[in-house]
DNA sequence: GCGACTTTGTTCCTGCGTTCACAAGCGGTT
DNA sequence: AACCGCTTGTGAACGCAGGAACAAAGTCGC
């Protein structure tokens, strides 16, 4: 019953994982029996070996001189992410964001429901978006209680995240996803994640300008 | 006239900047003058010495024992990231989430303007989002050529997005974000940034799991 | 049954990003 | 005018991710 895995994965792997289980899922529709490193690398735009030594902190799971087993690894990496699972979130701001993350399938295949969607506009509330009715904030950390969710999701104006994220902390959400253009403080044992659309933008910008002008002052 | 800056920022600076640079801003508002680089860091969520080496790409930009001047360090960074420039984008997808982005005023103070939204269903052909009329797919190798656009944003199905893609990066498109589901082929010279909501929320998930079960075989 | 080929899993190495720690420099004070 | 405290900017060490090369292992063909 030991676990000779260091079970410590990076984080860089664990998303790289969640790619390679996409790819893995759609060759698994498309009836393929098995892959091998580099056909996966390419599908999901890595390396070949960093796509091996990823997979090796699942153990081995491959044949040599074969290949991976399409359904075999699919089903290794959803235990692992534990896809399996179905976690309970909450979203706080059905905006637009709010209401495109609502509405994704893609969340329900991959263990994520939506337990609560919540608004402060009156106008909003008893929307239904995704099979959801949206809720006054009021009722957010009964909810939270009822369904003992685990995941928040914050996609409010900027000027209220961090109230919201303070609701949600003392509520007993341990991970918030945020989308408010703000860095948010919370207590030790909630983990926050951010994800700034216009920083990514930004950067995208910069480095195709920088691509533009790389011989200003090339010595020769 | 020579430039001594090594004139290669690092990407991952690049992406603090633009946060310092929404801090910075904020202070400005506030009617605060100048700040410590401690202050800085603690309001973006940095380290201090890491913040200080991030600006120091941009050359000397602070007084010793006093700290930086808000107003002066944001126009340098402004300039630096391109912000007064006014840059064409064009996005494709107008769905929940393409709308929140057509919709999102932070762009437009950031040097981003969108000048072509772009959906495949005819329902949605016409309507008015963030100052912009919707057209059809069709037009879209025709305002990118009229308008010059450098950036190309895709928010549409996974199906499809590899053929917008395509078709962005023959009308000239130079740089583009995708939020679709899946690895982008484009050619050299076209840079392609994906954000995937749904791995950001299984990262989150999984570290947030990882860090309940610790202690399984913690040797005593 | 044996050899050769293919592909995995691992190891080494290089480069980058991050963090810590210290010297340099400026303002305020006496 | 000189001292002192504060803060920046930079140099060095650490840790980590990424990439390339190699050995182990299993399969296919003869």
């Amino acid at each position: 019953m030991i676990q000779p895995r260091p079970r410590t994965i990076p984080e860089a792997t664990v998303a790289r994982l969640a790619v390679y289980l996409r790819v893995l899922s759609a060759l698994a529709d498309g009836g393929r029996s098995t892959v091998s490193s580099g056909e996966l690398a390419a599908a999901a735009g890595v390396n070949p070996a960093g796509l091996r030594k990823d997979l090796s902190h699942l153990g081995p799971c491959g044949v040599r001189g074969v290949g991976y087993e399409v359904a075999t690894l699919r089903d290794r990496i959803s235990a692992v992410l534990g896809v399996e699972r179905s976690r309970a979130c909450v979203l706080v701001g059905i905006g637009n964001l709010g209401s495109a993350l609502a509405d994704y399938a893609g969340f329900g295949s991959r263990g994520f429901e939506f337990v609560g969607l919540f608004d402060a506009a009156p106008a909003r509330i008893g929307q239904r978006i995704g099979g959801q009715t949206v809720r006054p904030i009021d009722e957010l950390e009964e909810v939270v209680a009822a369904t003992d969710a685990s995941i928040g999701v914050i996609t409010t104006p900027a000027e209220v995240a961090q109230s919201i994220c303070d609701r949600l902390a003392a509520a007993g959400v341990r991970s918030i996803l945020n989308f408010a253009p703000v860095t948010l403080a919370a207590p030790d044992g909630v983990d926050v994640r951010k994800v700034d659309l216009s920083v990514e933008l930004q950067v995208l910008a910069f480095v195709g300008q920088q691509r533009l002008v790389p011989a200003v002052g090339e010595p020769a």
